[in-house]
Order: C-alpha cells, then sequence, then structure tokens
DNA sequence: CTGTCTATCTAAACACTGTATAGATACCAT
DNA sequence: ATGGTATCTATACAGTGTTTAGATAGACAG
C-alpha cells in the first residue's frame, strides 16, 4: 500500500503516512478509532515517533483540516469560475459541497469536530474555513451584480446557502440520506437531485 | 449545586446528577472533556459507580442524546400546532430548531456526534430522531394539503428544510454565527432574522 | 429489634491512551 | 571518516474505560 518502501530505522516518508493512515483509520472504524498510537501503529512505527513531525495529536487532525479545507475551496472555486450562469453557479456550488463530503468522508468528518483539532488555537485552520465560505459569499455577489436577489439581504443567503450545504453534507456523511432512501425505497443520487431540483426551483424567483 | 444532600456511602441521586454533569462539563469545558471519570469525579463519586446506572460511557451520552431528541420534537410539535398557517410553520420549525440548539448547546453537541453515543447500537436514539424529522414531513404535508408547493418533489423539500436547520444550528453552536457577526459589525440576532427573512422569501413562491 | 437481602458504592486492577524524556541509529555535510 | 542532526525506539507517567471483589447502607421479614 505504502508508495515508498521503508528503511530499516528511517521511515523516510512518516509525516505522510501518517496522515493517510489517519485517514483510513476514521473511513474504514470511524472516528472513534482514532488515536494517535492506532496511528503510528499503522504505519509501523513506534509510539514516539508521530512526535518528530507533529506537535500533538491535535495538531495532526488540524492539518487534515486545513487541507480538506483547502481542496474544498480549491473545488468550490473551480465550480464558480467554470459555471454558465451565476444562480447555477450557487446550486452546482451546494452540489459540489455535497459531493466533496461524500467523496472525501473522512475529511469531511474531521474537519466539523473542531474538538479534535483543538482548532481555536490554529488560526491557519480557521482560515481555511473561512476560505470556503468567501467562495460562497463571493457567488452571491455575482448574482447580485447580475441584478438577482434584489430583495433579500446579501449576509441572510449567504448563511442560508452555506446552512444548507453544510447541513445536507452533513446528512450524507451520517448516512441519514442513504437511511431515508431505503425507507423510502429510492436511491440517494436520486433524493439528492430532487434536492437539487428543489433549491433550483426556490431560488428562482 | 446539588438539589439533593449526599448521603454518606448511598448518593440516592446518581443517575440524574451523572447526567447533569456531564451536560455542564460539555457546556463549560467542550466534549473533550468528557471523560466518565471526570462525569464521576464532579459528581463526587468512584470512577466505577457509574457502571451501576449505566452500562457504558456511551450508554450515559446515548441517554442524553435521546432525550434531547425528544425534547426538541415535542418543541417542533408544539410549534407546528400554534403556527397561524402552513408555510410560517415551517419558517417557525426552522427558528425553533435553531433555537433549541442554542439554548441547549450541550445537548446538541452530543447529539451529532454519534461516535460518542455509539448511536447504531441504540436503536432508541435512532428513532428518537427520526420522529423530530417526521415532524418536519408533517408541516410539509400541511403545505401540500393547503395546495403549496405542488411544483416541488415532498422528499426534497424535507430534505432541503432539514438540511438548513441542520446546518444553520450547526453554524450556531459553533459559534462561526458570532464570528461572522464580529467581521460584518452585526448582532447574531439580527442577522439570524435576516437568515428567516430570507427563507420566508424562497419560500413564497 | 434482629437478621438477611439487595442496591449501591469503593478499592484495586487491567489494558489502553497522550505525551515527555533519554538514548540509539542512520543519513548528511564537511 | 567524522561529527552533527534528524529520526527513530524504549521507557516512563498520568489519565482513561472497564471489570472485579469487597464494603456499606437501606429495606423488609420475622
Amino acid at each position: 500500500m505504502s508508495t515508498t518502501p521503508k528503511t530499516s530505522y528511517h521511515h523516510g516518508n512518516l509525516r505522510t503516512e501518517l496522515m493517510e493512515a489517519c485517514l483510513r483509520l476514521v473511513d474504514e472504524e470511524g472516528i472513534g478509532a482514532v488515536s494517535l498510537r492506532r496511528v503510528a501503529r499503522e504505519a509501523g512505527v513506534s509510539p514516539g515517533a508521530p512526535y518528530h513531525h507533529f506537535a500533538d495529536r491535535a495538531a495532526l487532525i488540524a492539518e487534515l483540516t486545513a487541507r480538506g479545507f483547502t481542496d474544498l475551496t480549491a473545488r468550490l472555486r473551480a465550480v464558480r469560475a467554470e459555471a454558465a450562469d451565476p444562480v447555477t453557479a450557487l446550486v452546482e456550488l451546494l452540489e459540489a459541497y455535497v459531493e466533496f463530503a461524500g467523496r472525501h468522508r473522512a475529511y469531511f468528518l474531521l474537519m466539523f469536530r473542531p474538538e479534535l483539532s483543538a482548532s481555536d488555537k490554529h488560526p491557519d485552520v480557521q482560515a481555511a474555513g473561512d476560505d470556503a465560505l468567501a467562495v460562497v459569499a463571493e457567488a452571491i455577489e455575482d448574482c447580485r451584480r447580475a441584478g438577482m436577489f434584489a430583495a433579500v439581504d446579501s449576509d441572510g443567503l449567504v448563511v442560508t446557502l452555506w446552512s444548507l450545504a453544510h447541513g445536507l453534507a452533513a446528512l450524507v456523511v451520517d448516512g441519514k440520506i442513504d437511511k431515508m432512501c431505503l425507507d423510502n425505497d429510492i436511491v440517494p443520487d436520486e433524493l439528492l437531485s430532487k434536492v437539487k431540483d428543489t433549491v433550483t426551483a426556490l431560488l428562482s424567483c
């Protein structure tokens, strides 16, 4: 699995391998299984080894969190840039956010568990999160420049859309969407596209 | 602080006091501070004592989670019953959800940290959560019976509204709303009421 | 009141965790 | 090759979840 063969004493690639092991653990056994010792064991290394690459357990997770946010931001920026018109951009932003959460479950889970990353102590994590939110704000500014949403407050709309994206992503990651689909006998993708249609309809006023 | 004076050996009220201590800890020091030993210490009792009232640490938290959901559901039901018309009911449901999250931060935090309650092993917790969601579904059914939202899919609207409520509540609980308000120089209540106005406007199509 | 039963507690122990320290090892530049 | 530095191991300590055996107290029958 590891991309670089490990030498006897010096690992050579521990830092990134610890991060990957952490993500893999979250993915396969849940956040509850993430202990620094376990991550070290998974990387074939002693319990003290991680401390040469990360100050803390929180620092490891903070780094993953920050990376998750920058990746998400990059994706959102791309979507905004490629969108045909400002309103579709909004809906596609929502779609991209949810798709990101689905594709990178582990990242998303860590990103929204601030108690694990001591995120109030890591300003870069905060900043990375703010960047993602900023993209939504910009997209809404685009809409306003195009003359839409004149009747509603800008901040209100930003918060509304962000809440929608975040809440929906949370439902996806927690498996609630899947469960709802089992009960109602539909497939998740179909439900999500219904949500997309609903939002599109609501925004077209 | 404790409502019942504790006798020397037998506590008399440990079960409820452990739950209160747990909530207090979450509230004052964050979820990271919640260890069963710490909760026991807070209640003035030995580390093994809680096991006579809860199978697990997860069981303690699962019970709080379930209670949180039933309280929330009761509140939502009341709001739906008292609402003037179906559409205001929807917005007030959203408002009630967010207000609940703000007023009962500790509950809300625990409710959406399934890894702490092993919620997949406690079907009652799942059921309590489903009940809350059901209220939203009912409220939307009310709207449809009144002839509204004929153009959009029901499930899509349920998920949309639930996502919105949940996402917004998460932003409130995580302090993101407060931070946004500091940056934009407004007060949280004002921002929240702007969101409410936005949602009202979007739903009035 | 006495004795017994049961619920509730404490004490002690286990494996596990995060983290700090000191020492071993291997790579790198001189 | 030699010394320095980065990286690792070994070990240790406090704190955690949980289990076990034993102590205590309240309730209840006689």
